[in-house]
DNA sequence: CCTTTTCGCATACCAACGGTATGTGAAGGT
DNA sequence: ACCTTCACATACCGTTGGTATGCGAAAAGG
């Protein structure tokens, strides 16, 4: 094996490692002790990858999750037809998609903590924040919505995302999920002057794959008023 | 001095000492040793007055910090006339208290990740989200808004403020307050059945005492379409 | 081919950290 | 006056992230 191929290879395990284990027992729960044990490697070859020790390491890890994150978004974006409707895949999309308990430790506990705030900002609008940002522009120059600064409202509804992924995380009631969309939906038609076609904001064919959402006994997704 | 007067100073100088220091360099910036040092006691005072370490000191801090923005959000919504004023009135607040970087680093970075998301959410909760809840069931049986699941929307929104006040906290734009407020209050309005008086989503008379937000050059507030 | 350089990684070590076990002296009860 | 309580101080420990240095095989040079 090359030593180009070999470094890379030893590059890749301990990212690898390191985002299983900090997913599963948060930053400061795991040690490079272990990290290193996993990875078959010992400590030199860590900081010789990565220059910053454990934070180099997670931000690896960091930049990992969310471009994984931010493609599954663009995937369902994409497949949605004009602009109104893509905004709505992509933000159920991302809701989905962070609502995996693996890459919320990472990607919305641990991020911000260990990173700090503004470089964690940094990372996410490099994936995720400017596809949203962009999608409420083309709507605003569009005349879909009304006139006004995209920026705070995409942090406003970048954050009520995250947040709301971090709570389904952990809810146990299956009409949740559908519930969140319906609300967030909701939210967004808001935006929108009176009475445009008031759709679900569901998945309508946007890629779904195996997520592990599947199966929760809910019909439709996205309609209003079920459950408290 | 007796000894139960002691008792509670050395608890409150650990408390404010920790609390300065956590605000100024995280929590995982700044050691026990410091802590004590600058508290005028020792390492043993502080495990006698916390049982849980540093994780508990922290913990005590955070609640100090959401019982004080709780507050103002309460004092400001009690200011306010009906229902949807008093919801109003109560998001500004908060996010006008949460702006205060002191808080922001406690409250909304190092919270989730020292304690665990479900930990941090619980104090928020009985701080601050519960007066959210509580809100927006007001409205709801008040027939202001449509019959909807509360819970998702509470997050959705308490979410969209926490990231909100995160990026305020760091820009420098003086119109960025009121745009965010502006944007929230009409993801708010969104939520009301068709046209039902939209007012801005501003300071009228509700308590803001010298929060060091007033003087940013901007007229009204909560107006819309104003600044890029 | 053989030599030399490069460099991916291992070994050994360190200061600092959070945490604990134990000691101590003054306040408060009797 | 005595004894108990308890708010703290002292001394110590294991583990942690981080670093300086050594080594051996792969690449480069002749």
């Amino acid at each position: 094996m090359s030593r180009a191929e070999q470094k890379e290879r030893t590059r890749q395990t301990l990212v690898a490692t390191s985002r299983r284990l900090f997913a599963s027992r948060g930053y400061a729960g795991v040690g490079l002790a272990e990290i290193v044990r996993e990875s078959g490697v010992t400590k030199g070859a860590l900081y010789h990858h990565f220059e910053g020790g454990k934070t180099a390491l997670f931000r690896a890890v960091l930049e990992e999750v969310q471009q994984e994150v931010a493609a599954r978004v663009v995937a369902a974006a994409e497949a949605a037809g004009d602009p109104w409707q893509r905004l709505k895949a992509g933000c159920a999309a991302f809701v989905e998609a962070s609502a995996d308990p693996e890459a919320q430790r990472i990607m919305l506990i641990d991020g911000p903590a260990v990173l700090g705030w503004a470089e964690w900002r940094a990372i996410d609008e490099a994936a995720s924040a400017s596809h949203l940002a962009e999608a409420l522009t083309e709507l605003v120059d569009g005349g879909v919505i009304p006139p006004r600064p995209v920026a705070p409202l995409t942090r406003l509804l970048s954050g009520a995302m995250n947040e709301a992924a971090l709570w389904l995380a952990q809810s146990t009631a299956p009409a949740d999920l559908p519930d969140t969309l319906s609300a967030l939906s909701a939210l967004l038609e808001g935006l929108r002057p009176e009475g445009l076609g008031q759709e679900g904001l569901g998945q309508e064919g946007l890629g779904q794959e195996g997520l592990g959402q599947e199966g929760l006994g809910q019909e439709g997704l996205g309609q209003e008023g079920l459950s408290s």
